[in-house]
DNA sequence: CGAGTACTTGAAAGATCTCAAATTAGGTGG
DNA sequence: CCACCTAATTTGAGATCTTTCAAGTACTCG
């Protein structure tokens, strides 16, 4: 995506010293919990969320290898919303002073990072719409959707059939709705011959379909970052 | 919020050569929009809202004197979202690039926007987790909080009382309502003391009681850039 | 094989929307 | 300052969407 020099590259390996491993299930980080580290996914899945009073969650993000998730840290101290680990996972934590130093050293670096936040930042508010202005289909559709585009980063190979790695209750929780609700949109939108389920695994059979229902957008495809200045001015 | 040295203060100084105005009403970029330029508003109010295809708006930030809005531009060179001044106001342009040099002349203060963005980030969630977990009631509730909190850091005399800003159409777009349920709710917190309208007026009868009901955090309140390094550093 | 978790389905309750109409408020030209 | 015009607010009634509760079925892991 973006063409970095060698040293560049190299104070950015150079952040992965430390590896952690996460078992499923378990908990990374939980919300208000005091740190400085973000994290660097190496293999597995993390789910960004926030509990409410009420005891409900809510998903904010699915965290897939090669993300980055906590930069919240550099502004406070503390991490705005809990990590949870959906399957084993290896993550690579980066305290917040050495974000600083590679802003401080490498600053086109600096501005890339900044453009990843940007585009995690227009996927939010896309979902931000979805869950105040579209219906329970179009938010299942917009999940599968989204699940697939990502799982299709890591694995070119990645066709329309996919495992969800997420239960129905998991679905529902990022958006907004109860696992039985999540199971009659799933149902609906295999009856209506947009997708087909079949042991834990989705296909997705009308793709425009289901794009046009979903009001689905790849932000990271959309990325351009070829406006920054050369290597050599740095 | 942040001590910068005189030579990083100067520096943002100049970034506002240029202003522009815009009238109430007016759009001020138009979403998906080809635009290098991001905006700090100098007075006024603006909103950052996408419409759907069912051509519903969703209101995704208030942006209020002193805000930068459009950080997008540096990953897209495009708008996600349309930019309308819901009263007349005064922006200042700033050209991506201008945003480029600030990262490679002053990186505190690089530091220091990114922190800004994380706030806004982190409120983004916030609202996130209400469009997806919270009633209308508290959805209303936490519009009129966040009002309330961000006006007061425009006017310190603030006091419980103030002006909206805002129809009641538009607390619907942001909180995912029809006016018409807004309506309804507006007159449920004021039939349970928790407010009190009059000449388009809203006084917070029962802060405590709201916020508890609409899960309300000021994040600005909370950030923490005293672990930058210092000036004498850069 | 058994226990627990996830999935599925139905029926009824609850929340929110839609539609329609009446009322109020604000802004403009005379 | 008034009269008028339009936009905004308010209210009711019924429709629609989503949740809740309950129960049964299917998987998966140890």
């Amino acid at each position: 995506m973006m063409i970095l020099t060698a040293p560049e590259r190299a104070a950015l390996d150079q952040l992965g010293e430390r590896e952690r491993s996460v078992r499923k299930g378990m908990t990374l980080v939980r919300e208000n919990e005091r740190s400085t580290e973000l994290y660097a996914l190496k293999s597995g899945m993390l789910i960004a969320f926030v509990l409410l009073d009420d005891g409900s969650r809510q998903i904010l993000r699915f965290i897939f290898p090669g993300d980055l998730t906590g930069m919240a840290v550099i502004a406070f101290g503390k991490a705005p919303h809990a990590l949870l680990a959906l399957a084993d996972s290896v993550v690579v934590p980066i305290d917040r002073t050495q974000v600083a130093d590679i802003v401080f050293r490498f600053p086109r670096v600096a501005l890339a990072l900044a453009a990843l936040e940007q585009v995690e930042r227009a996927t939010l508010t896309d979902r931000l719409a979805g869950l105040g202005r579209m219906s329970a289909r179009a938010r299942v559709a917009a999940v599968l959707l989204d699940l697939r585009d990502r799982i299709r980063r890591q694995d070119e190979n990645t066709g329309d059939t996919f495992a969800l790695g997420l239960t129905q209750e998991e679905i529902g929780d990022a958006t907004g709705l109860t696992a039985v609700h999540v199971n009659r949109m799933l149902r609906q939108l295999e009856e209506q011959g947009l997708i087909a389920r079949s042991g834990g695994r989705v296909t997705l059979l009308d793709e425009a379909r289901l794009m046009r229902s979903a009001n689905h957008v790849d932000r990271l495809a959309a990325v351009d970052l070829s406006w920054l200045p050369g290597p050599s001015e740095a």
